[in-house]
Order: structure tokens, then sequence, then C-alpha cells
DNA sequence: GGGGATATCATGGGACCCCATGGGCGTCAA
DNA sequence: TTGACGCCCATGGGGTCCCATGATATCCCC
């Protein structure tokens, strides 16, 4: 078990602080991650927060692409320029700082969104919208490959 | 003996805990399964239930996709971010937690179906009323191939 | 084969620990 | 000075572990 799995909403106090969820910080733990490393995700209001390996994954990204590219740019600008360390407090806590809360739009309450190697940020109405949407489109998908609908199957 | 078979209903505590089925642990145990896995079904308000192998159909999908196109991400969310680990206790008890709650309706017994590879978690009304459901479905097809009346059971 | 001893299992309750959360205080820099 | 940030302590509730109980199934010995 060594895979961020699994949602959480945690709530954000007045100093902006979020609780980590433990599950996590054993995740963490057992990757040898310190220092939590976020960037912003591409396409949604959301943070990737994983360790600094989170940027080596970008990196090899931009070394297939022409250096000059438009691309290439974007990924620079999001690895190196849009990135932030997120330092936790004795208790495992990470601030929400302005960067993120313009980004995700998060204010008092955030969603941790497992996703195999590293985590994300979500608003959390954002995230039930998102994952309504999504299961909405499997199921189509499936059925109108099967072309069964809803009975069992399996 | 390595399916998951037959199907229990077992009752909810007060902190809503529910014995997994002795039979299942054997199932459990023999798969090497410590870690269950729980995501909703698609299509009905049940639980799905297993190893982390529940997510093999979203990752085998997953490794043909650019890890950085949104479909990509869209994939991960669904395999990792949507569904939730359930914890066992020291008696091989698990804890109907809210997300179960609410996807199921199940309040203070459950109905835990076999389906090979992993199990269900049911509101007993509502498998009572699929498995009434299926049976008439069964006995109609059977009249009309045969032309016998009345339901044939064992 | 019958009946008692024993093991297994589903279920309940209590105690305790960890986690999520909140608040206070000192430090450092603008 | 003031606000941001790191560190410490406090607390309540949820989750986990341990023990208990009754019911049922299994086994063994006479």
């Amino acid at each position: 078990m060594d895979r961020f799995l699994s949602h959480y909403v945690h709530s954000v106090d007045s100093k902006g602080r979020v609780s980590v969820p433990a599950a996590y910080r054993q995740v963490l733990a057992s990757r040898g991650i310190r220092d939590l490393f976020s960037m912003r995700d591409l396409y949604l209001p959301v943070m990737n927060v994983g360790g600094p390996e989170l940027m080596s994954h970008f990196e090899a990204k931009m070394e297939t692409l022409d250096p000059f590219s438009p691309e290439y740019q974007e990924l620079a600008i999001l690895a190196y320029g849009d990135g932030t360390y997120l330092k936790s407090d004795s208790e495992g806590r990470i601030v929400i700082n302005d960067l993120i809360r313009e980004h995700t739009g998060i204010t008092d309450r955030a969603t941790f969104v497992g996703v195999g190697k590293m985590f994300q940020l979500w608003r959390p109405e954002d995230f039930e919208e998102k994952i309504a949407a999504l299961r909405e489109r499997q199921a189509k998908h499936r059925s109108a490959a099967t072309g069964s609908a809803g009975t069992t199957e399996r």
C-alpha cells in the first residue's frame, strides 16, 4: 500500500492550515518523501502534490519536445516557475497559500484526491461534480460497448 | 475454493461495523488480500469490494494512454480517487462509512453478495427485489420457451 | 449413535489511542 | 509594528483493539 488512494475532505482553519490525511502521510513516509512539492494542473483548477519527482515527471516529458516549442515553454513554466514547496508543520498540516487558493478556489474545505503516485487538491464542490460527470460518462461508454444496461454483469 | 460465492445478510451495529462472512475471509486469505478496497458500482446502488486489483480494469486502459492526457487523468481519478479503503478490525469486521451508506442506502443490515473475484454490498431489500426480478424474468423466459406455466424450482 | 465438550462465528460494549482541528506564543522579516 | 509562519499544547470525536456473550456447528468419546 504505497499509492495514494481514496479521497478525503478536510477543513481549512483560519490560518489556512489543512491536515494531510493520515493515510497519505503513511504513503509519503513509505516513499521517503519529506518535502512536498505542488504545481498547478494543466487542465483543471486543481493542484498536483507529490515529492520532488513530480518535477522529473515533467522533465521526462519535456525531453521529448522541441525546446523552442510552445509546449516546452509551457511545461517549463509549469514545472519550474509555478511549483511551490509545501512545508508541513509538526502535526502534518500544510498551508493553503494564495496561489493554491486562487487556482483551485478552495476556501474553508479541501478535498484530497489520491491518483496513484501523487494526490490532488480540489475544491470539494468541483470534485463531486467531476466524479459525477465521469461516472455517468463511464456508464454510458460501457453500456454502449456491451449493449446491456444496468443488469448484473461481470 | 477461492471465489466469493453465495450471499449473507449481516447486521450493522451502532458503530457501523459489519462482520465480513467467514467464508469470504477465507477467500481473502487464500487470495492474499489484506487491504480491502471498495468502489461504487457504476449502475447500481451497490459497493464492489475486493483487493487492489479492483482497479486493474482502469489501469489496463491507462497504460495505453499518455500520462499527460486529460483522459489518463480522468481514469486515474475514477480508479484511485473514487472509492475507499475498508480497514477491517481484529475480528474481521469492516465499517460502513458515510460514502457507502449514501451510495447503497444501507442502514442496520447489509447483504454480502459473492460475485467471483469480488463481492458486493447491498441494501438487503434491494437485493431481495433484484433476486425476485431476476427469477421472475427467468420464469417468463422458460414458460415462453417450453409453454409450461408455473415457476420451476428445485 | 447420542450427548457433552470444544471451536468457530456473529455481535455487543468498554477503553484507549490517534487524528483532525483550534488556539496561543515566539520569531523573523517587511 | 504587524503580519506571516513555525512550534507547542489542548481537545473532542472517531476509529481501533481487546474482551465478553450467546448461538451454532464440529468433534470425540463412551
